[in-house]
RNA sequence: GGCCUUGUGGUCAAGCGGUUAAGACGGCGCCCUCUCACGGCGCAAUCCCGGGUUCGAUUCCCGGCAAGGUCACCA
């Protein structure tokens, strides 16, 4: 057979010849040691946790070798796209700090490697299959959907292996009349790689993650090229990672079934492979079983829900690099100040298996991370927050700033000698400091009866003085639950809890709960002072009133 | 079902032939204390199972089992 003859009438047209694009595309000029990764997304605009985790992965042993971190968008299937995607996955990205040195729209002049949208790269697949045609190592396949699934199910009959291979790969030894008389009628049709492999082989490959693992050769013979042009993921992998010279693929360890598939198309086309990494999922608990997250199950994984919670940036990242690397969280124990990319980051130590996300622990590392900020950085972080998220009322807490770093200070502990973990999101954090704002519009219950209630108050309110300090203050609240049958000693209703009616902290929490709506809050003396005398005695005036 | 990967407390995990099997989150208790938070102290809880190899296996080998992934003209 006639197969230049073939590729001129399938892929018609003077394509370069296959050694312009190694020179359109020369080997990096990088310092040794420094590796080459990126980040290949299909334009769906949705990003959620796993891709993060992979995204840190990337772009930690890209910069932390003195590499490049590039952006690809492999927008091979038109379904996918969706309107406004690149932008997103870059904001959103961008928001945790992962900066991309060149690709799909980053500015800059290293974009010679380009362009990055595959659907831009048509003539590049194209010119290579061309080649692999004229060599035999791929052919055109006519196979219609129903003849694909006819023969697939005839294979689950036969409990043999699925798939497009072997004697199953009929079109591989159609004859030239029955592909030019396909051709004449106008059958569509895919291009499909000639696999040479024998899946009785199994080799040795080692993985940058999971260390040494077993592989068998592919014998498929995969769609390279769909009917429509485009190449398939597969193809597009080993041309665009070859030519944009990357050095290391890290990805999710779904792909790791397709591998075999990878290393005989690098092997065909004559490249070098690059090493690969295959990254474990990250798991969501989902009734009984475990599963990774999808986009379609958990859009509340989605990054878009932790920027509306008003997660801290640099604590979910904390978060992910424990995750990660096993002997980051003890690295960051003992240099809490270092900046975090001078962590030796290593790909050999990132977890073998499925992680669990774990809420409680983000939560934990971000109270973590809030407690080391000054107020001034902690209003600047609520206030960017409430402007895009936020409700109207929460804007304007930010009117008087004054205010706002007085009750941060409070809240925040920042003042004292010990600081206070109260925040772990932004929005958790409105909702914690809201009666500095507005007045409580429910009470917590009162463990007192509501006659003792107002005989609290009425005696509190009778020898308040708001120019006291806070030892005076503290003494008089001592002298009115002395009055009312309390014990002002915390020592002396502990050693006779029967002689009184209870003591000088359940005292506290009648006016703690009149003032705040809350049991629970930081130091009252200083909530009234921030509140100011006029506001704080119509609070408790109110709640004597409704007693 | 075939193939691949992974199995240490509830979760994340250190460990790499001999350890009282680290640490962190969560839980529980105590202390501090006007409440909460912070901080301090303490407790409970783990090597998937069965065979080997070995003086000795969490660690090495084999076999099970379980979980996850994957078997498209989707990536």
């Amino acid at each position: 057979m006639d197969l230049k003859a073939l590729a001129e009438r399938l892929l018609p047209g003077d394509y370069p010849a296959l050694s312009y694009y190694e020179e359109l595309y020369p080997p990096r000029d990088l310092e040794k040691g420094a590796e080459v990764t990126r980040l290949a997304p299909s334009p769906t605009g949705f990003i959620h946790l796993g891709n993060l985790f992979v995204a840190i992965a990337n772009e930690r042993i890209a910069h932390q070798s003195g590499g490049v971190l590039y952006l690809r968008i492999e927008d091979t299937d038109e379904k996918r796209r969706v309107e406004g995607a690149v932008e997103a996955v870059k904001n959103a990205l961008r928001y945790f700090d992962i900066r991309f040195d060149e690709g799909a729209e980053i500015e800059g002049a290293e974009n010679k490697y380009g362009p990055y949208y595959q659907r831009q790269r048509t003539d590049i697949y194209r010119a290579f299959v061309k080649d692999l045609i004229v060599r035999g190592r791929a052919y055109p396949c006519f196979c219609t959907e129903e003849e694909l699934s006819a023969l697939r199910e005839k294979q689950v009959a036969e409990k043999k292996i699925t798939g497009y291979y072997g004697e199953y790969a009929r079109c591989r030894t159609l004859s030239e009349e029955e592909i030019y008389r396909n051709l004449d009628e106008g059958k569509p049709y895919v291009i499909r790689l000639k696999s040479m492999g024998d899946p009785e082989h199994k080799l040795s490959f080692h993985d940058e993650i999971k260390g040494d693992i077993t592989v068998t050769e592919n014998d498929q013979d995969v769609v390279i090229l769909k009917s429509d042009g485009i190449p398939t993921y597969h193809f597009a992998h080993a041309i665009d990672d070859h030519f944009m010279r990357t050095t290391l693929v890290i990805r999710g360890e779904e792909w790791l079934a397709s591998l075999p598939i990878h290393l005989e198309l690098f092997d065909v086309l004559g490249f070098r492979r690059p090493r690969y990494g295959h990254n474990c999922s990250l798991m969501k608990q989902d009734g009984e079983t475990r599963r990774k997250l999808s986009k379609r199950k958990d859009p509340e994984l989605s990054l878009e829900f932790y920027r509306q919670e008003g997660y801290f940036a640099r604590a979910v990242k904390v978060y992910m690099l424990t995750l990660l690397n096993s002997n980051f969280e003890e690295w960051y124990r003992k240099n809490p100040d270092a900046p975090l990319e001078s962590f030796r980051f290593s790909a050999s130590k990132m977890s073998k298996s499925g992680t669990l996300f774990d809420l409680d622990k983000l939560n934990d590392i971000s109270a973590d991370e809030l407690a080391r900020l000054s107020e001034e950085e902690m209003l600047s972080f609520l206030k960017e927050w409430a402007e895009e998220y936020g409700t109207d009322a929460q804007k304007a807490y930010f009117k008087d700033e004054d205010y706002m770093k007085k009750v941060l200070a409070l809240c925040m502990g920042t003042g004292s000698k010990k600081r206070r973990k109260d925040f772990k999101t932004a929005s958790q954090a409105m909702g914690v400091i809201s009666y500095f704002f507005s007045r409580p519009e429910t009470h917590e219950s009162y463990r007192v009866s509501p006659e003792d209630k107002r005989a609290l108050l009425d005696s509190y309110l009778s020898s308040y003085d708001h120019g006291d300090d806070a030892q005076v203050w503290f003494a008089k609240l001592k002298e009115v639950a002395a009055e009312n049958g309390f014990a002002a000693e915390m020592k002396a209703y502990k050693a006779d809890p029967s002689a009184y009616k209870g003591s000088v902290a359940d005292v506290a929490e009648v006016l703690r709960i009149a003032v705040t709506g809350h049991a629970n809050t930081p130091d009252l003396w200083t909530i009234l002072h921030i509140l100011g005398e006029e506001e704080a005695a119509a609070r408790i005036r109110a709640a004597r009133e409704e007693a």
